[in-house]
Parts: C-alpha cells; structure tokens; sequence
DNA sequence: ATTATATCGATAAATAAATATCAATAAAAA
DNA sequence: TTTTTATTGATATTTATTTATCGATATAAT
C-alpha cells in the first residue's frame, strides 16, 4: 500500500492553508514585528481581504497562542510560524538554467528569509559557464551530481527550457534531490519521495486573461 | 448588495478547475495536436497525474464533446478549451518594473500561446528608459496612465519592488487597467472590478520547504 | 450479426475546506 | 467591584470539490 506521502497520526494541514501562513509571515515580519505588540485575526484579515475566521483556523495549524481580548503576540506568533514552516533548518539550493528566470531568481534578494540560500548555478552554455551570474558562480551541469552529493543539497531550482525539463529532473533526482522547483511549462515525473512545485507561468496568465474576460462579458 | 464578481446564472467553474485548464491545453498543444487524433480522459490524466474522472468533469466545463470508446478528437478539444480561455481575444498588456524579474518576463516567449502580448515596458531608472529590454521598448512610468488609455490596454504586470507596489498599482487602476499580474511580495488593495493575480515567489518556495521539511521528518 | 470493450457523461456519494455559532476569558470601562 | 467588550478556540454547519457508480454508446473483435 503506497501512502500519498503524509503519515497517519500528523496533523494534516490543508493545502490552501499551507499557502496562506507563508502570507502572514511577510505581512507580520512587514508590519508587526515589534516588541510587545498584539495583532487579532480580525486585523490580519482586514489586510489581506479574509475572513478572521479563517486566519484564526489557519493560525492554530502552527500552533499559535492567542489570548482572548488582545489577540496574537506578534513576535510569539512570527516564531510559531517560522517553526511551523521549518526555517530552522537552513538548506541550501542549487539552480539549473540561466536563462532570464534563472537569472532573475539569482538576482531575487526575497529567499533570503525562507531558510533558503542558492548556492551555486548551472548550465550548459559553454559561454556561461565559470563566469558569475547575480554573484553566483556557474558551473557545467554536468558537476551538479557530484556537488549535490558531497554538499547534501536537497533542493534544486529547475529553469531549463521545457524540452530539456524532463531529462533534467531525472539527473537531479539521480542526485538525491528531493525537492524541486519546477519553472519549466511540462508536468514532470518524478519518484514518489520527491516533491515538486510548479511555477507555470504561462498557466498563471491564462488564468487572469480568463477571469478579465469572464468579468468583461458578465 | 456587492457581488464578488460572478454573476447568478454564469456557469461557476471551480478556481482548481481554472487553473487545471490551461495545463490540459499545453499538453494537448505539445503532443496531441494532429489531424484525426483522439485523446482520452486517461490518457491525459496518466500524463498528468490526474484521475480520469476528474479529467472529463474539467473538459465538461469548457463543452469538449467526447466520443465513446474514443475519447475527445484533441484539435476540436483545443478548440474548446480556447474559445473557453477567452484566446480569441488577443489582448495587450503593459509591464512595469524593468528589474530581474521585469526582464526574465519580457524574454518569455510562452505567453504567445495565451493570446496576450506585452506592449510596452515602464521603469523610473533614468539609465534604462528609452532602451530596449529583450526586444521590448522602456518608457518612463509617468506616460504609463496616457498610454494606456489610447491603446485602451487593460491587463499590466507589476514587477516593481514590494515598496513601491500598492502605489504603482493604484497609478494602474487609475489608468483604466482591469487585471493585475502581480509579483510582488503584497497583498494589493483595489476596486472590486480589478483582478489580481499573485505570482509571490517567496511563497511558493516556503511551501515547497515546508513540504521537504515534513517528509525529511515523517 | 453479435458480443466484448473502452469510453463519456449524468447523477450520487464522499471528502475537504470554509464559515458560523457560541462558551470562555481577559482586558478595559463604568 | 461589576459590567461591557473584543477576542480566542472548540464544535457544528454549510459549501465546494473530488471521487465513485453506472447507464448509454460507439468502436472493434468474434
């Protein structure tokens, strides 16, 4: 019998959930990360247009401590959550693909704050490779195995184009990767151990084109 | 009485559904777009990692019309799901923000196929406006508003930093614009006849982290 | 011509997520 | 001190989404 990757007696958060508390962080670290103060569902809601109900609920999968009156500690509350979501453990990240969303993940200063560090870039392209993208030292993806391995990098950063994405996570999972950040437009498959999360751009845009549409016909 | 945007006696397509779509469609388009070929709901859902069911109940919405024992006819089934997409309106879209993330976007040749195309692109970087960024002209952000209305534009894609996002997009609804692509890390506040869609990097990667750090430990 | 098979599509059931209700509680106000 | 108020958090309800069941149907095999 093969489990869908989540254990039995875990707590299981819902996906749209697990979406949302990433938002929070930002909003709390942004706004609210100050001694002492207290923020109530009801604010947090009103700022990113929920309901406190459901932020609440949301809040309680990390484990938050709310008092009744005065709401969350901010700074208690920016812990549970960065707890929740792991950020103790600092991992690092390799990237494959230095094309323009290579570079401009490279060049993003926002991963910082996400336990995640890149550590190194990759290529094909023999006039990249060894010069220095965003202050990231680009190498031949044919070290990405090797450096995977004796680095333990876990995370990889997939930015090839789209007829070399499958072939490329198939090297990466070769390499013990178990986590992969997938831009490339194609579904991958990949061993039931490793995650992937799919930024499909293109997808995205269809959407809104078709929610403008919707709302211009309505 | 505000409605949230849907009207009563509009077919509601659920938003996972909206968003499976346009995946159904890339994947159609890359293998199955030949005369006389058919394709089934398992097929695609073996493909994808889907269910059939799930499959077939995502194409009723866009009227695809199966064949038993067949399956779909795959040109009539991209024909639908087009015509469900709102491609037949090609629409034009202004960017703002000429950074990393600005570039990588105007170098991104994968939105043709969703009938949009960016115009123009805007920046307040004295050293870039009146350049040319990956084949797209700069303009200074104070002839965005102006523009706009003469080319009757009304999708933009904000790429300017968090700091400067709630302002750039309310300079954008104020010019008429009705659907915001929008990268940056912020929850934006706008009228309720404007759609946002978020494209917020550090979020999906918090996710992804959150996932590894749960099957590390479970 | 008949039978077996793979599929769609309508309807029903099950599961997941969002929302509502309300008792308990701690702070602030009276 | 007592009352009012805003809030959390537990439980219940409603709504949304996924999944299952099954009859109808068109093709292919016998």
């Amino acid at each position: 019998m093969t489990t869908t990757g989540q254990e039995k007696n875990r707590i299981m958060v819902p996906e749209p959930t697990l979406q949302r508390i990433p938002v929070y962080l930002q909003l709390l670290k942004r706004r609210f990360d100050n001694e002492g103060i207290y923020v109530s569902s009801s604010e947090i809601a009103e700022l990113l247009d929920l309901k406190p109900i459901q932020v609440r609920k949301d809040l309680e999968y990390t484990n938050a401590d709310g008092r009744p009156k005065l709401g969350y500690n901010a700074r208690d509350l920016i812990k549970s959550i960065e707890k929740f979501l792991g950020y103790d453990n600092i991992s690092d990240a390799f990237l494959v693909g230095c094309g323009n969303m290579g570079r401009a993940l490279l060049g993003y200063s926002g991963f910082d704050s996400t336990g995640i560090k890149i550590r190194a870039a990759f290529d094909t392209n023999l006039n990249i490779i060894g010069t220095q993208v965003n202050g990231h030292k680009v190498f031949d993806v044919s070290k990405f195995s090797d450096l995977a391995k004796r680095l333990n990098v876990r995370i990889a950063i997939l930015t090839v184009p789209f007829d070399k994405a499958q072939e490329t996570a198939d090297m990466m999972c070769e390499a013990g990767i178990k986590a992969i950040w997938n831009f490339a437009p194609v579904h991958l498959k990949v061993p039931d151990d490793v995650i992937v999360q799919n930024e499909n751009m293109a997808v995205s845009l269809s959407v809104l084109v078709k929610k403008l549409d919707d709302s211009m016909k309505g």
